[in-house]
DNA sequence: ACCTGAACACCGTTCAAGT
DNA sequence: ACCTGAACACCGTTCAAGT
């Protein structure tokens, strides 16, 4: 029976929670080790005691948001014929984690790889099921990390738009905003209306038609492997 | 006729170039502009009359970054056709450029949108290059994004990967590494194996596998669009 | 075992003042 | 116009010392 001691006063789990909180008001940039001690009312060095240092903190969030997220219970398809839904379903269940917090993508992204075990795991399970739809060990690795890729590059992109926002109809901020919608102009096409007519599909949509595209790319690699092996 | 006094001890241009030195020597995270200013014998206050923060330098370093890649000087295609075989040499194009600098991607990545300008150019041509393909607005403009998130993504992770080296054989570095290659066994599956299968590919058929993902998917959803708009 | 106090070695940035 | 000097308001981290 482990039996806290009761002078303690920071608890891990509780500096990763309070760490969080800080995170979704104030943005990765603006965590820090002195702010965070200040809401346990403890000094700076006694989260030292707890964390070996920041960036085993920044890990240790990754995989709570993460966790909080479900990814640690994902578990391979019952049905390995349904490899395309079950990986569509992940990618979903990724982004969907990674957005329930400010940043989320870029702490996951800071956390070294096999650190944030939930997303290791995720990896392992993701190859599994690529080598057991037809894929080789080599292509399966690279399919499970090109899908992983996408999601992140996706969710990373999405938040940085949460933060400040950049009016381009504002003349303050000069020429270089401009600059792209001069070269819309250029080629006789309508930079507002290729904007406006992004934003007509819904985020899930956006997200999911990028997804597709690999989704069917693999689909169609597939194919192709097995027609080489069936050749020879 | 421009005419630079002889008092001016420090040009910009030049600074930008030693600020990618600094980078290649000791990464993104150790560029400081203490160092940079004493590189010219000068006092960092006196690099705020050139830049306006230390964002607007690393935004001309990933500008600098892509215009030495020779990415500004990529231009349409000669035959819209060809659109594949555009975006995949663009792609290596983009990728090359960023790993010519220790951080290439991270610097770009860190770069606004806008301001890299060379970036934008080359998303808006990509975004005219898919449309004239026959791609509507919407989606040019999300195909255009899904291949830049994988060239980043991708290169990203590359460039990680030169960091400081994990060895999964070190025992000091315990069970966290381990953790995944005891999943592997679980499934019956040679973590080794994979591993070794994976690096059997270069480099470079390795991005261009994932690449070609995204653009076998591109060709279908482009099939299907056009399908579609004969049917009605 | 767990935390404090004090300090180290830095940062980016501002701003009055110099030339 | 371009730069210096001095300072401000911070950081993460170390380490001896306390309890």
């Amino acid at each position: 029976m482990k039996v806290r001691a009761k002078k303690q006063r920071i608890d891990p789990e509780e500096v990763v929670r309070a760490a969080i909180e800080l995170l979704d008001a104030d943005g990765l940039d603006q965590i820090t080790l002195r702010q965070l001690a200040s809401k346990f009312g403890v000094q700076p060095p006694a989260l030292y005691w707890h964390f070996k240092d920041k960036q085993d903190l920044v890990e240790d969030m990754a995989q709570a948001i993460l966790k909080g997220g479900g990814i640690d219970e994902i578990d391979l398809p019952a049905d390995t014929a349904t490899w395309a839904e079950w990986l569509t379903s992940v990618a979903y269940s990724v982004r969907r984690a990674l957005l329930s917090h400010r940043d989320g993508g870029r702490v996951v992204a800071g956390a070294s790889f096999f650190r944030a075990r939930a997303l290791a795991r995720l990896a392992v399970l993701m190859m599994v099921v690529l080598n057991r739809a037809g894929f080789d060990s080599a292509h399966s690795t690279l399919g499970a990390g090109t899908v992983i890729d996408y999601v992140w590059g996706y969710v990373i992109e999405e938040q940085a738009g949460e933060g400040p926002e950049v009016d381009p109809g504002d003349p303050s901020v000069g020429e270089e905003v401009a600059f792209p919608f001069s070269l819309f102009d250029l080629y006789g096409l309508d930079a507002g209306a290729f904007a406006k007519d992004r934003d007509k599909l819904t985020a899930d949509e956006q997200f999911d038609w990028g997804l597709q595209l690999i989704i069917t790319g693999l689909k169609s690699a597939l194919k192709e492997a097995k027609r080489s092996a069936a050749a020879k």
